[in-house]
RNA sequence: GCACCCGUAGCUCAGUUGGAUAGAGUGCUGCCCUCCGAAGGCAGAGGUCACAGGUUCGAAUCCUGUCGGGUGCGCCA
């Protein structure tokens, strides 16, 4: 099935086509002026500029034709030029109940046989997660549900941070304090304890203290360097030392993302695109895109138009190591090797754009891309209260971790507060608990565009009232209560009707969900299904404070609103699903 | 210094390929549980869309400038 106002813009199209305008013209969109209408076609103004007319002499042409259309009601011609179109309720009724067969329930098919790689994970080894990882799981997750649901085939990958400086600082603080010596002797041939000398806590300790004392020292930093450099070249003990970071550090990962209901399909990470490297060197090298500057091996990427400077991708440092560019070039070259992707979309901090721009800028001029686009979605910072980048109360960064658990918490007491869940079993009660505290968070991140920076304020979203993940839980749940005791009655359930404003809205609602996800596919913006979402709950609430369903007499109409009240939820779920929120059994 | 992003209701934010009366949540004021879950529903007050020009039949949206905020600008990631 197409989506309602594709159907409606046909039609329009059509009767452009016939008066000898461009069908483009017809399109169609919701009413801005739902009192007035419930959709609207604005393309008699833009056609009638085109043909120098006047807009009402062609508006009344268009309108004459759709008239003669049953699926309208009423076609009006208003202001300046709107034709606004109302649905007969037969054909909203109509269009209703064949979403309800429809298990895709008419998403949008724009992914048929594409295929994307998506990077949303960047955490690095040894560094615990903190708020700064959340918004890229959070929002990376969302299009990865998204893009998969409108039928693209989408790998997600954590593209792990284990490759850069900060091993070498690891490893250089690790034989500084002589932990672990049988990995620093050269004259030692192996094979190396398969027990790591280090646990995730002490990597928790050991980064911060060397990259504090690389910041002051800078003998300390050129330790940390060379440790890098001599990884990187393959030296067996700081392999075998790096792999039990890597190993002891996924499993803390594992973890937080588990946490937070977020997967990968893909787990690589900057060292395993590292052997690629050199090979992509020399092919650089030979075709004269790689250059020597400054001491270090570059690619330029300045063009003729550009407004502002724009440095050069720097391959080689000038002490020959490899710089994360270095490696998000060779990871380009991977994918298309591995997926060969039609598009590779990178959920990445906006203050990154430009080093994208260059990665980006030097993996066409060298064709390394193959056929995949390359798009940076960035997204803006979360701050506190004080507009500032998060912290914890003792200034420190805010872990992940600690996050998850104040907001559980806080969901648990607001749980309390309303007397919910208090007869359920403890586990029961802690699992609502998490998803409710897990769906404040990510409805709170999510319900911002994704360009722009946001307050977090733990006090605020917890309040879980108004438009909050926890509300949109609740009127599901409320849904599936209502359906359960149908159930229990052996009551039947029928396809929609559409006999009062309430239904008819919610039912229009209901027919817009294609559109909020094709809308929110092409802006990569997850806020346009939280809008969504939330609206068609307040449509539902709206409908179900107006009407009685199971205590509804007439068992036809009883059995027409518990169809709606199927379809309600199962788009209800369908998006929140693609938000990454869970909805308890009850609440 | 140069470049990019932003400035919308008391607060937090949507809306920006130009279109009708600029929206939501929250907070504030009322109303609604003898009936399916009130974390709900209904109604009201609240805005020179930072400011000044310009383009247009029409500008929160496009252009120019000013002020204010954020971010980025070769060997960190």
């Amino acid at each position: 099935m197409t989506a309602l106002t594709g159907e409606l813009s046909a039609i329009a199209g059509r009767a452009f086509a016939a008066e000898g305008m461009s069908a483009a013209f017809g399109a169609v969109q919701p009413s801005d002026r739902p009192d007035l209408a419930q959709f609207q076609c604005n393309g008699a103004l833009a056609a009638a500029r085109e043909l120098k007319a006047k807009p009402r002499d062609v508006a009344q042409k268009i309108a004459a034709r759709l008239a003669a259309d049953p699926i309208f009601a009423k076609v009006e011609i208003a202001g300046p030029g709107f034709i606004n179109l109302d649905l007969t309720d037969a054909a909203l009724a109509e269009r209703a109940g064949a979403m309800a067969r429809d298990e895709r329930l008419g998403a949008p098919e724009s992914g048929a046989g594409k295929t994307m790689v998506i990077d949303y994970g960047g955490p690095n080894v040894a560094k615990p997660m903190h708020v700064g990882h959340l918004r890229s799981a959070i929002i990376g997750d969302s299009l990865k549900r998204l893009f998969r649901a409108d039928g693209w085939t989408v790998f997600g990958d954590i593209h792990l941070g284990d490759w850069g400086l900060q091993m070498g600082q690891l490893i250089s603080e690790v034989g500084l304090r002589g932990i672990a010596p049988v990995y620093f002797d050269e004259s030692y041939k192996g094979p190396y304890p398969e027990e790591s000398p280090v646990s995730m806590d002490d990597l928790e300790e050991l980064y911060p203290a060397a990259s504090a004392a690389c910041k002051t020292d800078p003998a300390r930093l050129e330790l940390a360097r060379k440790a890098t450099v001599e990884l990187q070249a393959g030296r067996p003990g700081y392999v075998a030392l790096w792999k039990h970071f890597i190993a002891v550090s996924e499993r803390g990962l594992n973890r937080e993302y588990t946490s937070l209901g977020i997967e990968f399909d893909l787990w690589k990470g900057e060292a395993s695109v590292d052997p690629l490297i050199p090979p992509m060197i020399e092919d650089l090298k030979a075709r004269g895109l790689a250059v020597e500057s400054k001491g270090a091996l570059v690619v330029p990427v300045a063009e003729p138009g550009d407004k502002k400077e724009m440095p050069p991708l720097i391959l080689l440092k000038s002490d020959g190591g490899a710089l994360y560019g270095t490696t998000d070039l060779a990871t380009i070259v991977d994918r298309v090797k591995s997926q060969n992707p039609d598009l590779m979309l990178y959920v990445v901090d906006q203050r990154q754009h430009g080093h994208f721009e260059q990665v980006f800028r030097a993996a066409r001029k060298a064709k390394l891309n193959g056929s995949s686009e390359l798009e940076h979605a960035g997204f803006g910072t979360m701050n506190g209260p004080d507009g500032k980048p998060f912290k914890t109360r003792a200034g420190g960064v805010m872990r992940l971790f600690d996050l998850i658990a104040m907001t559980t918490d806080e969901a648990r007491n607001r749980l309390a507060e309303a007397g919910l869940a208090a007869e359920y079993p403890p586990e029961e009660q802690d699992d609502i608990a998490r998803k409710v505290g897990i769906a404040a968070l990510k409805f709170a991140d999510l319900s911002n565009y994704r360009l722009t920076d946001y307050v977090f304020d733990l006090a605020r979203f917890t309040k879980f009232e108004g438009k909050t993940g926890p509300y949109l839980q609740y009127a599901a749940v409320r849904i599936r209560s209502i359906l359960r005791k149908a159930g229990e009655e052996g009551f039947a359930s029928a396809p929609p009707l559409v006999r009062s404003p309430e239904e008819r809205t919610l039912v229009l609602q209901l027919l817009a969900l294609p559109d909020a996800m094709a809308s929110a596919e092409d802006k990569r913006a997850p806020n346009i299904l939280c809008e969504y979402v939330f609206t068609l709950a307040q449509m539902f609430s709206r409908f179900y404070s107006e009407h009685h369903i199971l205590s509804e007499k007439d068992a036809e109409l009883r059995a027409a609103r518990l169809g709606l009240c199927g379809l309600a939820f199962a788009a209800l779920e369908k998006t929140l699903d693609l938000l990454g929120i869970e909805i308890p059994q009850r609440m």
